[in-house]
Parts: C-alpha cells; sequence; structure tokens
DNA sequence: ATTATGTGATTAATATACTTATCAAGCAGC
DNA sequence: GCTGCTTGATAAGTATATTAATCACATAAT
C-alpha cells in the first residue's frame, strides 16, 4: 500500500494541487501525463518515478528541490542557561550543545572545553557537514586535511567537515571554544 | 537516454555515492536493494520511484529534501587569525565575521562585541535563518518575539530568526558573543 | 427525465523499473 | 601463470508504474 516507504508523497501532492485549483485532468493535462495516474499516486497506490514527479511539478511549476523543502517545525526552547547546556561526551573533551534534540535545526552550536592534552583522536573525524569555530582561551592545535595550525584566543576556523580533522589542546591551560556546525552531526 | 526529464540525478547519485566512499553493491546491501539498479540509475537509463531514491538515501543516510537542495561549493580558507576576521559593521556593536565571502555556506560565525549601552536597535531585526549564540563575557539582554531574558557568561539561545529579535548589553563592561547563523544573512 | 460535462476511481494492456544471475576487467596474493 | 575478491555493467525475468478506456457519482441545463 505504501511505495514511498514512509513518505506522504500523495498527501502532499493533493494538497499541492488542490492549492493550485487544478483538478487531477488538469495537471495531467498541463504536465502530459495520464490522470489515473495522478489519482493512484496521491492514493500511495503507486510510487511515481522522479521523472514522472518531475513532470508532474513542472505543471504549477514547482522544482524538485521545493516539494521536497522541510516545513512544519516545532516551537523550541530560545534560552538556555549555562547549566542548561547539554553535555554530549564529558571525558577530556566537553562538548556542552545548545538544545536538546537538534534534528531539523540548522546549526548545532556548542560551548566546548579541552583539557591540557585533550585530543579528539588519532583517526580523523569526517562528515557530511560544514563547521567553524571561535577560540576564546587557551591553545588548540587544529588539522584539517594536510593542514596544521594552532590557534589562540581570538583565531578562528571554518571547513567542510567532509574533511578529515582532528582538534587536540597543546597548551597547558584549559582551552575554551565557541563552534557551529551545519546541518548537525551527532 | 534520459527518463528524468533533464535532471541528471545518476551523476548526482555517484557523486554522492563516490564522496562516501562506497560501492555499488555496498550502497545496494545498506539500501536494501539490487547493485544492478545502481548501476542503471547513475547511467540514467533509470528514472528510480521516489520509493527507491529513498531507500538509497536512507543508505547514507540522507533525505529527500537534502538530495534535491542544490550545492557545489569552492575550496575555502580553512584558519583565520583573529586580526583576520571581517569587521562588519564597526559601530558600538562590533561584527567579526569568520570568512570573507559567506555566499554559498551554510554558516556564518561571528565573534561579537557589544560596549557597554550598544544596541541593534529599537526596530526589530527579521530574516530567513536559523541563530545561536554563546555569551563569554559581560550580560546580554536578548529579545526574540514577546520574551526578554538576560543572559551572562556560558549562557546561550537559539532562535528562529524570522522572529523579530533584538540585542542590547545591559551591563558595565563590554560583551562578548560567538553567533552563528545559518544560512548566512548579511 | 434526459443530456451534458465535471469530478476521482478503476480495469486491462503496455512500458519500464527492479531483481537475480552472470559477465568482463582490475587488483591482490600465491 | 593461477586463484580469489572486488569493481561496474549487462541479460532475462518479474514486479510495478503508466496509459487508454471506462465506470460511478455528482451538478447543471435542457
Amino acid at each position: 500500500m505504501d511505495g514511498n516507504n514512509g513518505f506522504d508523497l500523495g498527501a502532499r501532492l493533493k494538497a499541492l494541487r488542490d492549492s493550485h485549483n487544478l483538478s487531477q485532468r488538469e495537471l495531467a493535462k498541463r504536465a502530459g501525463v495520464s490522470n489515473a495516474i495522478i489519482s493512484m499516486i496521491e492514493q500511495n497506490r503507486s510510487s511515481p518515478s522522479v521523472g514522472m514527479l518531475k513532470k508532474l511539478l513542472d505543471g504549477f511549476p514547482m522544482s524538485l528541490a521545493e516539494f521536497f523543502a522541510d516545513d512544519l517545525k516545532p516551537r523550541p526552547q530560545i534560552f538556555f542557561a549555562a547549566p542548561e547546556l547539554v553535555e554530549l561526551a564529558g571525558g577530556p573533551v566537553s562538548y556542552r550543545q545548545v538544545g536538546r534534540d537538534m534534528t531539523g535545526k540548522a546549526i548545532q552550536l556548542m560551548h566546548e572545553h579541552y583539557q591540557p592534552g585533550a585530543d579528539t583522536g588519532a583517526q580523523m573525524l569526517s562528515h557530511e557537514a560544514e563547521e567553524g569555530g571561535v577560540i576564546i582561551r587557551g591553545r588548540l592545535e587544529v588539522t584539517v586535511g594536510d593542514q596544521i595550525r594552532v590557534l589562540g584566543p581570538g583565531d578562528a576556523y571554518y571547513f567542510d567537515s567532509r574533511t578529515p580533522h582532528r582538534f587536540r589542546n597543546v597548551g597547558a591551560e584549559e582551552c575554551e571554544v565557541v563552534t557551529a556546525n551545519s546541518p548537525p552531526s551527532f
């Protein structure tokens, strides 16, 4: 009954069509397809090929990207007292995240603290995102791809998280950093 | 030869698969489909149903929305010494941005300094984005919609930038904040 | 009442997406 | 040379998306 693997494409298409005040037949005519398939798709009795879906969207018109662009976001907490930041790791590297559940959010903002010698590990990190940070206190060695640099207070970094990377506190004192990931990665 | 109606889905999928270092067979296994269809899709000899496409993306994982969201990013500077941060405003409120041109970037990371009494203005700000910040030093009054709160060192905030907002240094000393916007807004 | 036109849903036939099994090329180790 | 394992591509068969035609139910006009 559901060939879309849990994605209610039928309702989505129908809502879109209704909002444009088009009948199945009118849309079919514009898109150059049969009206029957629209009926089937809207009932989720058929999972359209992206070619078919694109034809249909061209009838509005609307791009595939727009069609799939997420909607409906809940009402979130705005202010966070320092102790409310949620600790993600809690070892020699402390990741204190602004917000509890970042799914659907654009940014993962964190207040990080590295104890002297703390290290994210010899095996480099890599994930689908972009990230940046500003060093507040202490000295942090940042490795990105084949580039290494030691940053101090006021210095910053920004890179594509897909390039393997690593962080290490090479100073004698604790290192404090504020970082941002987009989209949230862990 | 092109069942996707002018959308080069094959190249897109292949690039994604390559960037994750997965073979067609590995991805097929994760997604629970046959490897053959991946070969066909990547050559644009078959236009996958959205059900199939969703299965494949779940193997990364990645949402349909993300997949269709446009991308293509250049090779940027990674490290920024403190004086390299670019000053955006330079009045009583100093916005020092990590990176020169943020177009096409996911995050706009800034190191901000508010002089005592500094204020983003009585007419509230509003833009299409999400933003968050961590207060490092001083006291900052943050107004979001009808909510007001004074935040101190270690406190943080996060909200949808479309809700009107305003920042004001209500303390006697300078206030230091690290903020992130996604997507970059000004 | 009947004819007409509109709606979405359904059936049978056809086109195509998808699977299973296989192939050919590349690369490691023996 | 082999053997074994990986890679991406291909062929034939099966499942399903899609079409053309029709059905059933409305509303409106003759």
